[in-house]
DNA sequence: CCAAATCCCTGCGTGC
DNA sequence: TGCACGCAGGGATTTG
C-alpha cells in the first residue's frame, strides 16, 4: 500500500538509476486502471532521455526530453523493477519501458489499481496540471496546522477521513493517518471541526513526523510493496497501532481497537485518544 | 458545497 | 488438499 513514504523512496531509487538514460520506446502488456497508448508513446519518447523522477503526493512523475511527460501511480500493489531484457517477464507485467542498452523499466500490478501513462507538460509547479487539485505537500512550508484547521471549518467529516483527503494534505494514506493521530493523541472518530488549535499543532506535527521516519527507513513493507531493487521497506516494525488490533497500546498498555471508517481500517487506542 | 456509498481488482489468509 | 469467502484500499464516480 505504497503512500508518501514508500513512493518517495521509489521516486528516488527512479532517479538515481534512469537519470540521462535514453529511452527507447514502450510496450504494453496488460490493462491498468487508466488505459496506455504505448504506441504513441513510443513516438514521444523514442531517442529521449529522462531528466529526472519526482512525486508528487502518491504520484510518480517522469519528465523526459522534448517535453515529454509520464504520471504513474502505484496503486495498491503497482511496483517498477529495473532489469535486462533478457530476464523473463514476471506474471503481472502490464507496461515496459525499453531503454538504450538493452535494460528496460517494467511496472507490473497485480490488482491493477494503478496505472502509467503520458501526461500533460505541467504548468509553472513543475508537475502536471491534472494534480493541481491536490492539497500541499505535508514536508512543505506550505502544509502547517493553521492551514488545516481553515479547511476543516464546518466539516463533520472524521479526521482521519479527513487527513486522508488529498485535497487537505497530499500522499497520507491509511497506515500513517492512523499512525499520526496515534502519535498526536487524537481520536480518530472526531469530526475534522472539533479539533482546537493545540491538536491542530499537535496533528501537524505527527504527519510530518511519522512522514520523515517512514521515509528514512524505505516506507513499509506490510504485504506486496517493494522498491526498484525488490528490498522491502523497514517501518513496518516501527508501526505503532496500524495491524495491531487486540494488541497492547504502546502508550498504556491497554487493549488496541479497529473500526472502519469510509470503507477503509482504522486502528486506535480508546484510552491515549481523545 | 458536503457526505457517504459504490466500484474497480486479485492475492492471500481463514475456516471448514 | 481444496474450496468458498472476506479482506486489503486509492481514487474516480455516483447518489443523496
Amino acid at each position: 500500500m505504497p503512500e508518501l513514504p514508500e513512493v518517495e523512496t521509489v521516486a528516488r531509487a527512479l532517479d538515481a538509476a534512469l537519470r540521462g538514460r535514453e529511452l527507447r520506446g514502450a510496450e504494453l502488456l496488460g490493462r491498468m486502471r487508466l488505459p496506455f497508448d504505448a504506441a504513441e508513446a513510443t513516438r514521444r519518447l523514442k531517442g529521449r532521455k529522462i531528466l529526472g523522477v519526482r512525486r508528487r503526493a502518491k504520484y510518480l512523475v517522469f519528465h523526459c526530453e522534448g517535453d515529454a511527460w509520464l504520471l504513474a501511480h502505484l496503486g495498491m500493489t503497482g511496483t517498477f523493477r529495473l532489469e535486462k531484457g533478457s530476464v523473463p517477464k514476471g506474471k503481472h507485467d502490464r507496461a515496459i519501458f525499453r531503454l538504450k542498452g538493452g535494460d528496460e523499466l517494467r511496472y507490473a500490478d497485480a490488482r491493477r489499481f494503478g496505472f502509467v501513462g503520458l501526461t500533460d507538460a505541467p504548468a509553472a509547479g513543475g508537475v502536471p496540471a491534472e494534480l493541481d487539485r491536490l492539497g500541499p505537500e505535508p514536508l512543505d512550508r506550505k502544509f502547517n496546522a493553521r492551514a488545516m484547521a481553515a479547511k476543516a471549518k464546518g466539516r463533520k467529516t472524521p479526521i482521519k477521513v479527513f487527513i486522508m483527503d488529498q485535497r487537505t494534505v497530499a500522499g497520507v494514506g491509511n497506515i500513517y493517518a492512523v499512525e499520526a493521530l496515534f502519535g498526536a493523541g487524537i481520536d480518530p472518530r472526531r469530526p475534522a471541526s472539533a479539533l482546537d488549535a493545540g491538536e491542530w499543532r499537535r496533528l501537524a506535527a505527527q504527519i510530518k513526523a511519522v512522514l520523515r521516519g517512514a521515509i528514512e527507513k524505505g516506507g513499509s513493507t506490510i504485504r506486496s510493496y517493494r522498491t526498484v531493487d525488490g528490498t522491502e521497506g523497514g517501518f513496518q516494525r516501527r508501526l505503532r497501532v496500524y495491524g495491531r488490533a487486540g494488541e497492547a497500546c504502546p502508550g498504556c498498555g491497554g487493549g488496541i481497537e479497529v473500526t472502519r471508517q469510509g470503507g477503509r481500517s482504522t486502528f486506535f487506542c480508546p484510552a491515549c485518544q481523545r
